[in-house]
RNA sequence: GGACAAGUGGGUGAGCGGCUGAAACCACAUCCCUGCUAAGGAUGCGUACGGGUAACUGUACCGAGAGUUCGAAUCUCUCCUUGUCCA
């Protein structure tokens, strides 16, 4: 959630920075007159709870003196009256404030580049050299037929499109990088943690998928539960509405989860192969950290990331997202992409995403600053999307003969 | 699934429908005293939002929500959680 004190101070300022997130500058001047309506009706009503409690001790005074008390009761009982219709224009405008907060994303950072789209974000570096292929390299989805890795039909089959299984070494392979990823990110210094993989609205409500985003989420239908499209959302929110200890921070952690998508918007979108599957495997990082920790943890973060890919041989670049690109609730993102000769381009496989305090403002997540009650920053990333790292062995490491070659850092995991 | 009980501040734990934002103790912070393998004393110490340069002050919060009442941590209802017992 934005700052409303700040939009108060600073109304141009932060109006001018939405507005590169195509925020429209109405909907902030509507946004801090709420809050300037709202601020007026507490006031009001407390006000009159003010009198109303001072009677109320009067009564207990008059009781006890044995004074007549009928006038002081017809006062109180008038001033009830107007206490109620107070408290409902406040509840209504507190509602209406909060229903249009909500929905606005996070203020962008300067470094955030201006543009439409993924085609607007700026590359920051190359890591590795793609490798030269003497003959055409194939697509993941034909190499992990031929190879007996993953069956698309028969994930359709038992679910719906957009599910695959995996078999024999591509189901190992899945394994083998989980536990590599979460060993690379220990050495790193995230703690595992394992987290449910369904999650309440609060939670949703605390990293910012809802209200916005209830259409991307899968719900269950007999209960108020959702799940998880990334372990950002159940590990942010283990601390939610809770005030740490100074000396508790940074709290740097990687959760292996399934993820649950339902792609509202993407038909016709990667259709082939396993880039944008409903349910997919991820290993994530979050950092609960104070705010001046926050930008070199973030950088901390990408290099996880990126190291991980290096350590697995695999060319990436990372890009810094642009304004039309940037998530919801982030500040600033850095993406890495993956090299798929296949494909002949670089495709994502890690979002990396400093929140600042704007999700912790929604989840409550504070930590005592000397005396005061500060938010903390949180920050998240994938480390890595397994899938598509699964994806991109296959594409950078196939052979003529469609075989493919299972990078040195992983055989440890395979027995091998 | 059924019965009963409980949910209070960082922790333990008192709380009669008004004098309780909440005793006491522990922890923590600052100060004082003392000089020895330890302690003693004083003060402070919840959160959110609003007003005031500030001292300070208003409102709300004792699992959540609703209700009764002039007034509720305290009474009633619903829900959630935990514990114990039963199936």
């Amino acid at each position: 959630m934005i700052d409303l004190k700040l939009l108060q101070k600073d109304f141009d300022g932060v109006s001018a920075k939405l507005a590169r997130k195509g925020v429209d500058t109405s909907l902030i001047e509507s946004l801090k007159e709420k809050n300037e309506k709202l601020k007026l009706a507490k006031a009001a009503y407390e006000t009159l709870q003010a009198d109303q409690n001072a009677m109320s001790k009067e009564f207990g005074v008059y009781k006890r003196e044995g004074k007549d008390i009928n006038e002081l009761k017809a006062k109180v009982d008038a001033n009830k009256i107007k206490i109620t219709e107070a408290l409902d224009i406040q509840r209504e405008r507190q509602e209406e404030l909060e229903k249009l907060a909500m929905a606005i994303p996070n203020i962008p950072d300067d470094s955030v580049p201006d543009g439409a789209d993924e085609d607007d974000n700026v590359e920051i570096k190359k890591v590795l050299t793609p490798k030269e292929f003497s003959f055409t390299a194939k697509e993941h989805w034909e190499l992990a037929e031929e190879n007996g890795w993953i069956d698309f039909e028969r994930g359709v089959k038992i679910a719906t499109s957009r599910f695959s299984a995996s078999f024999g070494m591509g189901a190992r392979l899945e394994r083998a990088l989980i536990n590599f990823m979460l060993d690379f990110n220990r050495s790193r210094g995230f703690e595992e943690v394992s987290v449910p993989a369904l999650v309440n609205r609060t939670a949703l409500e605390g990293t910012g998928q809802l209200p916005k985003f209830e259409d991307d989420l899968y719900k269950m239908q007999d209960q108020e539960l959702f799940l998880i499209p990334t372990a950002e959302v159940p590990v942010t929110n283990l601390f939610q509405d809770e005030i740490l200890q100074e000396t508790q921070l940074p709290i740097k952690m990687t959760a292996y989860t399934s993820c649950f998508r339902k792609e509202a918007g993407a038909a016709g979108r990667d259709t082939r192969g396993m880039i944008r599957q409903h349910q997919f495997h991820k290993v994530e990082l979050v950092t609960i950290a104070k705010p001046e920790q926050s930008e070199q943890i973030f950088e901390d973060m990408v290099s996880c990331a990126s190291d991980i890919l290096t350590a697995l041989e695999l060319p990436h670049r990372l890009v810094n997202l642009c304004t039309g690109d940037l998530g919801f609730g982030a500040a600033y993102t850095t993406d890495i992409e993956v090299w798929l000769p296949g494909q002949n381009q670089y495709r994502e496989i890690s979002s990396i995403s400093n929140t600042r305090e704007f999700q912790a403002r929604r989840a409550k997540i504070r930590y005592k600053d000397g005396k005061k009650n500060t938010f903390v920053h949180t920050l998240n990333g994938s480390s890595l999307a397994v899938g598509r790292t699964l994806v991109a062995i296959m594409e950078n490491n196939q052979n003529e003969d469609g075989s493919i070659d299972i990078p040195e850092v992983l055989k440890p995991y395979l027995g091998m």
